[in-house]
DNA sequence: AAAATTTATTTGTACATACAAATAAAAAGT
DNA sequence: ACTTTTTATTTGTATGTACAAATAAATTTT
């Protein structure tokens, strides 16, 4: 049914292979964080504020590597689920985690070691730890 | 002002990585692809019809590795621009590229070609091709 | 001290993508 | 021949993401 990514005419494209890829990564991490019924980048952005309490949007944004505008879309989210809670003083923002959010701590990392179980006995575990490392060094080069 | 995908505290992740790549080859592509009005995907998407006039969106789907419905989202936009035209006999639909579509074939091959120089340039010209099989390799691997 | 600039965040809007359900046609089984 | 199942496509709806503009506060310049 699925059709491989080197089956493509387009399997020699850097913009055809990094999206079918990050696609179907994204498709598996999002069973992974379904059990705790979030998408991986508000796990995400919820186990950087647990770690760092009081965190600011900006710093949110360059950790998670997206904009700003996004990061406040995902607070919202996370708002109205009552895991994080947002105080602005001045031009300033700080968000902080809930007891409900710190509850769900354990079952955050879980999924994290899930997902990377999964992927790793897919890849191979040497395997994986290169090619992460290749992803980043690559995308280091793109940063303008 | 922009962070590495190095310096996060999640470089070492798939997901993050995977998401964090296919983003900033996107927004490359899309600075390439805006001299002709288009989104990759719209680009990929035409450029397949044009080199098999009458393709049915089942096979576009497999092809750039989307789900049927976005390719009819895609198939919509297109033929809004009038780029290209859909006929529709049982359940079979097959996507005709327009004449304006053929006059804009050759701007669509400086895109690629633009799109290609631009991020070889950046990863080197033997560590693109090493890099785009590895993606397609892992990519398939992933291939449930 | 007042004005101009820079910085941090949010809001309005748009877009690519997908899932689930709806159609609708073709194929297979009886 | 009629019913059931499968296949192809589209629609309704939701989601994550980003850009550009809007706020608003802090900093710098004059």
């Amino acid at each position: 049914m699925s059709m491989k990514t080197s089956d493509s005419q387009y399997a020699e494209c850097l913009y055809f292979t990094s999206s079918a890829l990050a696609r179907k990564v994204e498709k598996m991490a999002n069973e992974c964080w379904k059990q705790v019924d979030l998408s991986p980048s508000h796990a995400y952005l919820l186990m950087a504020v647990l770690e760092e309490p009081g965190m600011q949007p900006g710093n949110l944004a360059e950790q998670l590597q997206l904009t700003p505008s996004t990061i406040t879309r995902l607070i919202e989210k996370l708002e109205e689920k009552k895991l994080v809670i947002r105080t602005t003083e001045g031009k300033l923002t700080n968000v902080y985690p809930t007891p409900k959010a710190k509850d769900l701590q354990p079952e955050l990392r879980n999924c994290v070691h899930e997902f990377h179980t999964k992927y790793t006995s897919i890849i191979g575990k040497e395997e994986s730890i290169r090619f992460v490392k290749t992803l980043t060094k690559i995308a280091d080069k793109l940063t303008d």
